[in-house]
RNA sequence: GGUGGGUUCGUAUAACGGUUAGUACUCAGGAUUUUCAUUCCUGCAAUAGGAGUUCGAUUCUCCUACCCACUACCA
């Protein structure tokens, strides 16, 4: 029987998100995709005590801006969804909702004899853990020590029936069975089998406030979702036997997900797996987004707020761990979805790069468009006192001046079309928008001050007056010149640039000295943007204005 | 300690049991450019170690080493 592929991805809101569990979350929702699947959102809530306020709002905001979006659990408005609706038949999807649920299967259990009850204290289990270190062994609660201690295989009928009445703090343990080898299949790692008698008697539900744990609740909702495939981290491998023994305890056996366990990020340098510290200590973020510790007020960064784009973030975090096996490297999600595979998901933990991560935010800065990116700067100009104001002239077409009609420096005040033609002129050296602020910084306002070691280079009286004479030749502004013809053409980067080399040349002046006096007088410092470029930008009169502080600031004659 | 998983250039990875072990990032040179950046070219650099199976092993088996996870009334 063809089962529709159902997957989900169940987080413990216990603090924000890690870029390992949105990996997770991404290879859920591209299995799903691909085979024309449903993903499903589950929140694993079973452990009130470290349960973290803002948590699950933090996962769900993070997956909506990767773009994993899921089919069920979650509503158009990124609330968890309560009540069964056609939609959301299965709900609720919080398991602290579905409390009620689950006490039945755990009984259920007691009476086919998979498992049992169990009155051990907190207390008395720790001593029994105590005595066995010190005789240098692990105390294990399963077929070897179960015999000796308070639970319902030990105690006579009537206490049991009587303690189940009367006291709360008891448990209801899974019954290993003995001498079993328990084997198993998982889609990555292939044929892997366990011996029963190597693990223990795992609690699956609690007197004390009425919730199963992880084990049981996690296959009572993914039977009861009916899901087909659970693709989870590596640390549940150890526990695959257990949940293996438990279909079968449930007789669920014929509808059994498959399993896929993922490896581990670890961290950049030594040894380990990434964690919240690596990303404070080396300077990257660990959470797809900005996270506050509710209780302690700390900050960790985020992926989104450091300036990363989600493609890039989605993409690198597709390839950290499985490739496609081509070449090609940039796949948008959409794209990752017909060639993904679980096959090709690497066995293997796989390290984080950050230069790597910033390569791919590179490579979708320089494919956005420049109306888009003009846009991601707004807030950016308007922090540093930049207007951006709609265009009242027509549409400058590509590679026309912007003199007098882009922008205003005095009142700082810009065109959006002026915006856009910085962008694209700037975006193929940005990493980040931020940078183009950076880099686009002489197109947008004046040098005040100057870079005192390109000033010692380059400001040198038989350089800069060469400069003064190519400002008069170009703006016509007196900088005393005579006899000197203007120039009449156009102030495109083309006509500037052949206009300036040609006045150069002729004058036999040393081309690069001029240039990069030129560019130093003009943005402040000796390297940067082409003159040429710059000058279109900015236009004659602002020209001749910075020409005008460079000699009254840095000196001339 | 026990159990399970893992190990190809610094990093991410490719390679029906047969390749000069490929690619990308980083780094170093060079070309182009008035500078910087871009772009292009070149280079550096790997199958953890040891047995075995095989005509032939990065690939299969075993051993060793190292790494990771799990070993809670947490997930």
């Amino acid at each position: 029987m063809e089962r529709k592929t159902r997957v989900r991805f169940a987080p413990s809101p216990t603090g924000p998100l890690h870029m390992g569990g949105v990996r997770t979350a991404l290879y859920n929702y591209l299995y799903a995709k691909q085979k024309g699947g449903d993903f499903i959102i589950r929140i694993e809530d079973t452990d009130s005590n470290r349960f973290v306020p803002g948590a699950e709002q933090y996962i769900i905001e993070a997956l909506t801006w990767c773009g994993i979006i899921p089919d069920e659990g979650v509503d158009a408005s990124g609330k968890v969804v309560e009540t069964p609706s056609e939609k959301h038949p299965h709900a609720p999807y919080r398991q602290s909702q579905r409390r009620p649920i689950y006490r039945q299967y755990a009984e259920q259990l007691v009476e086919s004899g998979w498992a049992y009850y169990a009155f051990d204290s907190a207390q008395e289990l720790n001593d029994r853990r105590q005595e066995a270190e010190s005789r240098k062994e692990t105390f294990m609660y399963n077929a070897a020590t179960r015999g000796s201690l308070r639970n319902s295989l030990t105690l006579p009928k009537e206490e049991t029936a009587r303690l189940l009445e009367s006291t709360t703090d008891w448990t209801i343990r899974f019954k290993m069975p003995q001498g079993r080898t328990v084997q198993m299949e998982d889609l990555i790692r292939g044929h892997v089998e366990v011996s029963t008698d190597t693990l223990d008697d795992k609690v699956l539900w609690k007197r004390a406030d009425e919730l199963p744990t992880y084990h049981l609740a996690n296959i009572v909702d993914d039977h009861l979702m009916e899901v087909t495939e659970v693709i989870r981290g590596e640390e549940w491998l150890p526990s695959l036997p257990l949940h293996y023994l438990l279909y079968e305890a449930f007789g669920w056996l014929d509808t059994m997900p498959r399993f896929a366990h993922l490896s581990l990020l670890l961290k950049p340098d030594g040894k380990g797996k990434l964690s919240k510290r690596d990303g404070d200590r080396l300077g990257f973020p660990v959470f797809p987004l900005r996270w506050e510790n509710p209780e302690t007020g700390e900050v960790s960064r985020g992926y989104r707020e450091d300036g990363y784009f989600p493609e890039a973030f989605v993409n690198l975090l597709a390839f950290l761990g499985w490739n496609p096996g081509g070449e090609r490297e940039l796949y948008t999600i959409e794209e990752l979805v017909p060639v993904f595979s679980l096959d090709r998901v690497i066995r293997s933990g796989a390290r984080f790069n950050l230069e790597k991560a910033k390569w791919f935010n590179k490579e979708y800065l320089r494919m956005k468009s420049p109306q888009e990116l003009a846009g991601l700067l707004l807030p950016v100009l308007e922090e540093h006192g930049c207007q951006v104001v709609a265009c009242p002239c027509n549409a400058l077409t590509a590679g026309a001046s912007f003199e007098g009609m882009g922008a205003d420096f005095g009142n700082a005040i810009f065109t959006r079309e002026y915006v856009e033609a910085v962008v694209a002129l700037t975006q193929e050296r940005a990493t980040f928008v931020a940078d183009l602020w950076d880099i686009a910084l002489p197109l947008f306002k004046a040098p005040k001050e100057f870079v005192q070691k390109d000033v010692e280079k380059f400001w040198k009286e038989d350089h800069y007056e060469y400069c003064f004479e190519v400002c008069q030749y170009i703006t016509g502004a007196a900088f005393g010149f005579d006899d000197l013809d203007s120039y009449r053409g156009p102030m495109t980067r083309e006509a500037l640039e052949a206009a300036i080399v040609n006045y150069i040349k002729q004058q036999e002046y040393p081309m690069g000295k001029v240039m990069n006096s030129l560019r130093l007088a003009l943005t402040g410092a000796a390297s940067g943007l082409g003159i040429a470029d710059i000058l279109s930008f900015i236009g004659r009169k602002e020209f001749a204005r910075r020409m005008g502080y460079a000699a009254q600031t840095l000196g001339r004659k």
